[in-house]
Order: structure tokens, then sequence, then C-alpha cells
DNA sequence: CGACTTTGACCTGCGC
DNA sequence: GCGCAGGTCAAAGTCG
């Protein structure tokens, strides 16, 4: 009954909204500049709710009635535009209902052009009704019908209305069983598509030969320069000639510390290598305008030290068995604090030099919720005591502060570059990254995840069902619109974590005492949606440019800190300009 | 005083 | 079973 009040109030006090352009409740009385502007929305919009209409297959009987009403709608468009070419104000009232409130607003116009004739929005008729039968603006909302009804009945026969009305009520009610009908014939289909979806997945994912097990492709994304780089200590590597098919063309001058941040993909067997190869020609190709962003890298197991194109910092993936091995993040990062800031809450726990390297690996465990399983150590390299080398392992049982889930869409990405190019035995990935239903990776980066994700983490492809639709539909199994808006406004969801002031001890933001989530006013789902951004980072190359470049942003920190230790120094002023991460980025 | 770090002891897995 | 190495625990110390 909520609509027949609105309605009420939309025709009472039409006059005053026009002059005033107030709002009511759950209405809103816009003016706008002229009809035009409003008819080709409204035609837009109509041809939005056809199209839909037609793919759910319910055009079979209204196909003839819905040509000429689109003829027809068309020549009603067309014709006011003529007489009407000045600024005329016009009215439009939005019904905020479910978030479909557009829809809503071309019902209540069509209503509202019916029934007031002398009104210039006469040419509204029939503009949304392509789902009413036609008698008198039937519809499947009923109060609105009503409020139409007795507003344009008040002078006619009372008998015939009483039966007119007996009629249209329950006309209308078939026509709201109809849609009810319509509504449930979607949610199965969907439902069934995405389990056939998912059974496809499932079976191309187990279909994976166990000999591909064994070797699997490291995935390295470089923060910083990305030349002239001391080498990542993996002296058993061989060295290998590195292509670099560049995404950008900034990359020409290696014998300079370009900035940038490249992703080098690792691949440990020639069937790898080729799957390697497509995703580059894949970023190759798709994102070319991704200057001075990505430097993509594809070499086969640069190992040693002396590869010169082994980055200063990194993100490894090892990617690992999801039924048997934990998954393990490897970051390298050079800056001269104790630990990189990852975003995250880090306590230690431990610390113990390990055989092979005198610098001691120190053990940290996140604290950013109580029971956290994620730990992280963190090591100097051997060969450069400058890049610190941090490897986190576990899964997020919480939603991730800004910088880490900025950071999490920069390692996922690569995580699941590597993931799809060692899983996906038939298609290229830039079928599956780019075909609309982006594959989300069958496991994911422990960095990345979060408790929505890792309670089902044995099989995160089953846990992710909607992934691959949320994609295109914008909503994942939670309900959220995609992670990667928040990344592109991660200061929205989390304002206090990219607060310079705010003082960290070991990194990251350990120094806030305030656990993240107190400030959001509960909206935990807002990080929650971590694999959802996955896939969405991975369904459109230039949403991977965009997650680098958040990353980029994150990483450095708004106030121009890599990281920041206990005693004070800081990256951004003792840090070796040498790499520069910082230092040679223009301030914001 | 609470949170965090330090550090030696202890536990566990693995190779021989 | 033994030894080694990696990882964890927990008491003591430190810091704000």
């Amino acid at each position: 009954m909520m609509m027949h009040t609105h309605m009420a109030i939309f025709f009472g006090t039409l006059g005053q909204q026009r002059e005033k352009g107030t709002q009511a409740n759950q209405i809103e009385v816009k003016s706008m500049p002229s009809k035009k502007k409003r008819a080709a929305i409204d035609l837009s919009l109509e041809r939005e709710r056809r199209e839909e209409d037609r793919r759910d297959g319910d055009r079979r009987d209204k196909d003839g009635r819905v040509d000429k009403e689109e003829e027809q709608f068309k020549e009603q468009k067309e014709a006011p535009k003529e007489e009407t070419g000045g600024e005329e104000k016009v009215v439009e009232v939005v019904v905020d209902q479910g978030g479909d409130g557009t829809k809503e607003e071309i019902k209540y116009r069509t209503q509202q052009g019916e029934e007031m004739e002398e009104d210039k929005q006469s040419e509204e008729d029939g503009s949304g009704d392509d789902e009413s039968d036609g008698a008198g603006g039937i519809r499947a909302d009923d109060d609105k019908v009503v409020a139409v009804e007795d507003s344009g009945d008040g002078d006619g026969d009372h008998t015939n209305s009483m039966v007119q009305d007996e009629v249209s009520a329950m006309q209308e009610e078939m026509e709201k069983m109809k849609e009810e009908n319509r509504k449930l014939r979607r949610v199965v289909d969907r439902t069934v598509r995405d389990y056939y979806e998912l059974q496809m997945k499932l079976a191309a994912y187990q279909q994976q030969p166990a000999a591909d097990e064994p070797k699997e492709p490291e995935v390295f994304l470089t923060l910083g320069a990305t030349a002239a780089a001391a080498g990542f200590p993996e002296p058993k590597r061989k060295e290998q000639a590195a292509r670099r098919p560049s995404v950008g063309s900034d990359d020409t001058d290696d014998g300079k510390e370009d900035l940038g941040l490249s992703l080098s993909l690792r691949a440990s067997s020639s069937y790898e290598e080729e799957k390697l190869q497509e995703a580059v020609r894949y970023l190759d190709g798709a994102d070319g305008k991704a200057k001075g962003y990505a430097l993509l890298e594809s070499s086969k197991q640069l190992g040693s030290p002396a590869a010169g194109d082994l980055a200063a910092a990194g993100i490894t993936s090892q990617s690992v068995n999801p039924a048997n091995r934990k998954t393990r993040v490897s970051v390298r990062v050079r800056c001269q604090g104790p630990t990189m800031n990852d975003g995250c809450q880090w306590r230690k726990y431990g610390q113990k030099v390990a055989k092979g390297n005198p610098c001691p690996r120190a053990y940290y465990r996140c604290t950013v919720a109580p029971g956290c399983p994620v730990r992280k150590q963190v090591q100097r390299c051997l060969e450069d005591m400058s890049i610190l080398v941090t490897t986190y392992e576990g899964t997020h049982n919480h939603p991730l502060p800004v910088g880490a889930t900025a950071m999490a869409s920069t390692t996922s990405a690569a995580a699941t570059f590597m993931l799809l190019s060692s899983t996906s035995s038939s298609s290229s990935i830039s079928e599956a990254a780019g075909g609309g239903s982006s594959s989300a990776p069958p496991y994911l980066s422990p960095f990345l995840l979060n408790s929505t994700s890792h309670h089902s983490s044995a099989s995160p492809l089953l846990s992710t069902p909607s992934s691959m639709p949320s994609v295109a539909s914008g909503m994942n199994l939670f309900g959220h619109s995609s992670m990667l808006t928040q990344h592109q406004a991660p200061d929205l969801k989390y304002p206090w974590s990219s607060d310079p002031s705010r003082g960290s001890s070991s990194g990251g933001l350990a120094g806030s005492k305030r656990p993240f989530w107190s400030s959001t006013g509960g909206d935990d789902k807002a990080a929650a949606t971590l694999p959802d951004n996955v896939s969405a980072v991975m369904s459109d190359p230039s949403k991977f440019s965009v997650a680098i470049a958040a990353e980029i942003n994150s990483f450095m920190g708004k106030d121009g800190q890599v990281m920041s230790s206990k005693d004070g120094e800081s990256s951004s002023s003792k840090s070796s300009n040498k790499w520069g991460v910082v230092e040679s980025l223009p301030p914001p």
C-alpha cells in the first residue's frame, strides 16, 4: 500500500513538487531540461526492458504486439520531439523500489500520461507498457493501478466502475502471477545455467593431467624498478633468455631503472610456456594503453641473479595443489625497514636464522582479526640485503583493509594468470579471461582471500558459484558489486587505512589499535568479495591494469611510504634511491 | 598496563 | 631412531 500512498502524494503534490523540486519519501521529483533528453532516455530504457524480455523467452506470445508497440513507441517518441524543443520542465518520479527505480519511474509516467491527458507527459503513453494487457493500464503492481483508477474515475458510472474494477483486479491478479512466474523461471534458468557452468569447470579442473602438477609456473609481479635489479635468490634456476613483450612502450631502456610494475611469468614446462605466451599476447593486445604501468615479462625460469631483468620487488605466487598444500604468496620488495607495508596488521611471534641465509627470518601472525590463521615470514634476500622477501601463508578470515585488498587484487591477478595458464587445458588465457565467463581461479592466493571464500576453500571453484556470472552481472554470491570498484575507490570503504598519520610498528597498519572494521559501520561485506574481485580483474585487461595502478597507489601509500619502521625510519626519507619505488614517483 | 618484541626452548616433519 | 632444520611457544623485556 506504500505505492498507493506514494501515488497519492504524487498527484496531490504534483504542482508543488514541480515548482519546488522537493523530494517526498522514496519519491524523487526532478526537473529535467527538456523532453528530448527524457525521451531518449526512456527509449533506451524501453529497449533494455524489451531486450530482457526477449532473453527470458517470454516473447513467444508477444512478438507481434511488441513490434507494434515498438513502432508506436517510436512514433510517440518522435512526435513530441518536434513540438517541444525548448527547455520545458518535466516532472519525473523516481520510486526507489529495490534498486529498480528506473523502471518504476517509467511506469509511473505511463500511468500519469494515461490519466492526465492534459499533462504534457501524455506522449509517454505505453512507453513502458509492454507488460500490460492494454486494458486500461492494468499492471503488475496493483497499488499503482488502484491509485490511477481512483484518480481517474471520479465522475463515471459507479456500477460500471465497480465491475470494471473487479475485472481489472482479476486481470491484474493474473498479470501479477504471470510476472511472478516469469521471475521464478528466470531465477531457475539462471541457477541451472550456473550449475552447469560450474559443473563444466569442475570437470575441466579435475581432468587436469597429473603431469602438470609437479611443475607449476611462478608469477612475479614486480613493483618498482624493473631493470638492473638484483636477482632473486634462486641460484638453482638456469638463466634463460627472457622474452619481454612489453605491454607498454616504456621498457625500451633496459639499462635504466624503470619505474613500473612488471609481471613476470615463469614457465617450468613447455606447455606452461605456451600458456604464458598466450597470456603475454593477451595482455599485449588488450591492454596497450597501459603504458607506464605494466611491463610484462614472460620468461622461462629466470633464475640466476644475473638475469638482469629480475625485479627489485616481486610478488611470487607459488601455486600449490589446492587439495594438499597451503598456498603461499611471496612478495619481494626492496625496502629498508623490517617489513613491507601490506596493509595488514601483524604481530611478530618468532625469529629464526634459517640455514643458508645469515639474515634471520621473522615470523608474523595476522592480528587484524582474532584467530586469523594467516602468517607471514619476512627475510632479507641473501644476494641483496635491501630486498625483503615476505611470504604469506594461510587465508584471512576477515575482510582485508584497503591497502591489503589493493595488494590482493594485484597478487590475485598474478596468481590468476598463473593459475589460468596452468589449469586451463583447452582454452587460452584470453579466452578464459576475456570471454565473458571469466574464470575464477580454481584456487586463490591465500593472501587474497577472506572468510567469505575461505569457508569452502577446499574447493574454491565451488565456493564462488556466482563468480563467473557475477562478473557479467556485477554481483557476486554475496550480493556485492564487483570488488574492483572498491579498489578504485578504496577510501570510501576504509578511509582510515590510508591515513598516513596512523603509525605502524611492524609495517603496514600494525600500529593501528583500532580494528579496521570498527570504522566501517559494519560494512564488512565491502571488502568481502575478493574472489569476485579476482574475477573482475581477470575478466578485463583494463581492469587488470587498474588493479595494478591501485596496487601501486596502495603500495606506495598516499604518504609516499613503502613501509615504515618503528624507529621512524621511513623509506621515503632514508631508503635507497636506487630503486626509487617511492621517491621517484611524482607526489600525488 | 596492555600490546608488542625478543629470544631461548620446544615441537614437528623429513631425510638418512 | 637420530639429527637437522623449520616453525611455534611463551616468559621476559620493552615501549607508549
